[in-house]
DNA sequence: CGAATCTCAGGCGAACTGATATGC
DNA sequence: CGCATATCAGTTGGCCTGAGATTC
């Protein structure tokens, strides 16, 4: 169980040292680590639900609204009414949320080379994959909310076929 | 590059739902993960100044010492001045403090199960290196701050002797 | 004296919880 | 009716900037 507990702080530690270091590329776009994986998800697809955003981005409900309010203010997204159903909103990339997505990418490849900078290109799929059965492992745990199971197998298909 | 990304998206899922899932199993304590956290790293010495504890837990001197002032007011630990710098704070655990850290534990003990169950005990020795180097490498970039090294050394140490 | 280190205060974005309203 | 979606209010953790205090 004690290796349980040093693989836990070391995805932790990975994840905010990772995660400080892309705020820190991106603060000349004033954008945040976060608000990239947003505008990422939905460059692969817009005119998706805040939900379904939610889901792709293994994230909260909630805390994707807050953050797609405040992208809205900047003038990266749109909020439109659903076509189908009129609960829902419908997400789109503005053109200056497309642009500023595409120079984000360009900016933070620098931090991508020291990502993989270590690895060979087979560890890196091997990491991943482990990383993949951890996220399943914590999901499909009995005491889970179902959203969770969902938003992995959402991801995993995401991730697949980019 | 692809897969960089790839790879950040797969660490911030495993990170994101490990975290979750930590919080559910400890909520019943009224702690959080986070604050799970400092109490190991105090577990293992106390009597060391915030500065110290942040470094430990790789996390920011701000947030920790917000994070001890909630866990003073519920009397888990103890902030009294430092005996050989004057300037700094020594902090200690509370008899309540140690016997709480010693029963999340123990209640904390099937999701470390549940996390370590895809692999074989040398995966997870793999798995806590690769993400030890990528901690590194995201530390040792030339536009970091200095702290962020002291960090990764001092935590890497800590792992070392537990 | 200045430099370094720690504490503290205020602010912001992100993650989550729980509750409520509304459309399906 | 149950279910899904969005919204609102509140808490916590994480990071930053900047101020003040103390020690070196």
């Amino acid at each position: 169980m004690q290796s349980a507990h040093e693989l836990a702080l070391a995805i932790r530690m990975a994840y905010l040292s990772m995660h400080r270091q892309t705020d820190a590329f991106l603060s000349s776009f004033e954008i945040t680590a976060d608000q990239f994986v947003l505008l990422g998800v939905l460059t692969q697809q817009d005119g998706i639900t805040q939900q379904e955003v939610s889901r792709r981005a293994a994230s909260d409900p909630n805390t994707v609204r807050a953050m797609l309010l405040l992208m809205e203010q900047k003038d990266l997204i749109q909020r439109a009414p659903h076509g189908r159903d009129r609960r829902a909103l419908a997400i789109t990339l503005t053109k200056k949320g497309r642009r500023l997505y595409a120079e984000a990418w360009k900016q933070i490849q620098p931090l991508h080379a020291t990502l993989e900078a270590p690895f060979q290109p087979r560890e890196i799929e091997t990491l991943i994959a482990s990383l993949g059965r951890i996220a399943e492992a914590m999901a499909s745990r009995p005491d889970n909310r179902d959203a969770d199971r969902d938003t992995i197998e959402t991801v995993s298909k995401h991730l697949k076929t980019t």
